[in-house]
DNA sequence: GCGACAG
DNA sequence: ATCTTGTCGC
């Protein structure tokens, strides 16, 4: 994704836990839970983040990689990685203000023209539906779903065993997500919305990016980026 | 008060 | 996420 001229100025990310909730509360009210017209992505870019153990002496880093994938052509058509040192510690519920600093990093030095974005994480799948998806969503301006390998909130029945087949995650009363089968007789992975996506439209793109395995091809992708820079 | 808890 | 030994399967 080529950096816009006049993007909307960032917040701060060195808040302590309780800002971090507070302005995520904040944030919240501007995620849009339905897609774009005719949105119909050629370009997928896939995030995730690594955090090699830090050398003696040394401070902790993050590395966070993104991958721009090509839906149509089915090849990587961009990449990126960065290393910045970690100033936040994890906490379940706050992961964006762990890893978001970096990836956007990453994402916004994207040399092609992103028209969506997979997170490893949950988007509206979150105790105050504001997670890593919707805050990277938000601050992109970009349509963005997460895709996590576990559950942080709420509860599912297990979908049918073939690839596509899915069921609701549910949290306090409200559909928050879709626990998605990628490849037959797998386990499941929970899909939700980011930002500028309905539901369908995430799950759509998740498996459209799948090519067969259980995780999107740009999400292993950007985790396999985030390990050859891992060692550097 | 006791569990649960993305990565 | 990271660490870490052995084990199972193609």
């Amino acid at each position: 994704m080529r950096a816009e001229p006049d993007r909307a100025p960032v917040h701060r990310w060195d808040l302590s836990p309780r800002e971090a909730i507070r302005l995520q509360r904040e944030l919240a009210a501007r995620v849009e839970a339905s897609s774009p017209r005719g949105f119909a992505p050629r370009i997928v870019a896939g995030v995730d983040a690594a955090f090699p153990r830090p050398r003696p002496g040394s401070a902790r880093q993050v590395v966070a990689a993104a991958v721009a994938w090509d839906l149509e052509a089915g090849a990587v058509v961009g990449m990126r990685t960065v290393r910045r040192p970690l100033t936040f510690p994890y906490v379940p519920g706050l992961l964006s203000f762990r890893e978001a600093p970096a990836v956007l990093e990453a994402l916004t030095g994207l040399d092609a023209p992103v028209d969506a974005v997979i997170a490893d994480g949950h988007g509206l799948a979150h105790p105050r539906r504001f997670g890593l998806a919707c805050h990277i969503g938000v601050l992109t301006g970009l349509p963005a779903a997460g895709c996590a390998k576990s559950v942080l909130v709420g509860r599912f029945d297990p979908p049918g065993l073939e690839r596509g087949a899915r069921t609701p995650l549910v949290h306090r009363g409200e559909t928050v997500g879709a626990a998605l089968r990628t490849r037959t007789r797998v386990s499941p992975v929970f899909v939700s919305v980011g930002h500028r996506l309905d539901l369908d439209a995430a799950v759509r793109l998740v498996l459209a990016s799948g090519g067969g395995l259980r995780l999107p091809e740009p999400t292993r992708r950007a985790d396999r980026a985030c390990a050859a820079a891992r060692r550097e």
